[in-house]
DNA sequence: ATCGACTTGTTCACGCGTTAAGTACGAGGT
DNA sequence: ACCTCGTACTTAACGCGTGAACAAGTCGAT
């Protein structure tokens, strides 16, 4: 079942446009699958921990990634880009987030006086607050959908293939904002 | 570098509201290091392959798999519900990216006569061209990305990883609405 | 034959993320 | 002193996905 391509009429195809030198290493059954179970855990593994944090915690996913970012750094304290490298996201989408959860108070921005125009995002007691609340449910969520249905040598595969898929979207895409040398993920 | 959770600060929270008896398995390392590559992967992955189908095919990743489901399907066409039940996708976003498909003369609708509402969607000769000419880069993007970086027996584990999570993910979510039985995430 | 319940597809209003323009600040040159 | 350039943040316009009503059929019961 399944196939990442037309399947018998895969072979058919013997030419896209350019590519009629080079026979296209279509997929084998194993590497079919390993892709069609990457593919279902990137659709929906964060739709289900997404819906998890709203109803747990009133916080979507990615806002639970600001906060808790907030809360390891110093003095709970980080500038504005720094926050969006963390947690992989574009400024203008922290912004607005940010903005937002200004407004009900979990967070606090402020200029920096002497440097340029850089800002400084805080978190409030209230935001700290509202990260020690919701830490642990996250916790219990990563564990119940990923890390304990794991199996022993797994844990050392994901994080070896992790890193390179890293490195192989770095090289191959041009146009992908990844601001630091490290690349967060954040969590 | 690095927590799931504030760290230091970590133990000291000794009560979530109610979770106070139970005292919060945090992550260790490893596992921490998993569950940060896997969430770098869920990010960035799709992300970097929507790209590529936009500027090589002129298609989003959710057209290409609209599209490539129907070219495996008998006589190229699908009903509605199905289509969207493979794409992992809800009904009305399948709606609205079927009908701007149709515009692209690239699809088109029929309403199957004898039985209730139900409508076919069936990929006209345009589509399927598209669809032959769009696979072949598709794989090589996947291949870049994440086939070839593997090592020999990570195919294997992420199979079995991949249906685990899946597995947990509708035990352990009540409103995720997962159609058919198999799971389809498609592509 | 008619009514009601169910299934399936469609439309609409809203919110979020992205891209592109705009603004404020400091630094370095002339 | 001024001008310009680069950086960091902000705002605005647009498109897409989601969830909630809505519409159009069919089937079964009375």
């Amino acid at each position: 079942m399944s196939s990442i391509t037309p399947r018998e009429t895969a072979p058919p195809h013997r030419a896209g446009p350019e590519t009629s030198a080079v026979p296209t290493r279509w997929l084998d059954d194993e590497q079919q699958n390993a892709w069609r179970a990457n593919a279902a855990i990137m659709i929906r593994l964060p739709a289900a921990l997404d819906a998890r944090m709203q109803t747990e915690a009133g916080l979507t996913y990615f806002e639970y990634m600001v906060l808790s970012s907030l809360s390891e750094a110093e003095d709970h304290t980080m500038r504005m880009s720094a926050l969006a490298a963390r947690t992989s996201s574009s400024l203008p989408r922290l912004l607005q987030v940010a903005g937002r959860l200004e407004k009900r108070g979990l967070l606090q921005r402020s200029r920096v006086p002497g440097s340029g125009r850089r800002t400084n995002a805080t978190l409030t007691d209230a935001g700290y607050a509202k990260v020690v609340e919701a830490a642990p449910r996250h916790v219990v969520a990563v564990r119940e959908y990923f890390i304990d249905v794991l199996e022993p040598g797994d844990l050392a595969a994901l994080g070896r293939i992790g890193a390179a898929v890293g490195v192989a979207i770095d090289q191959n895409t041009p146009g992908l904002g990844a601001a630091d040398p490290p690349a967060p993920a954040s969590d």
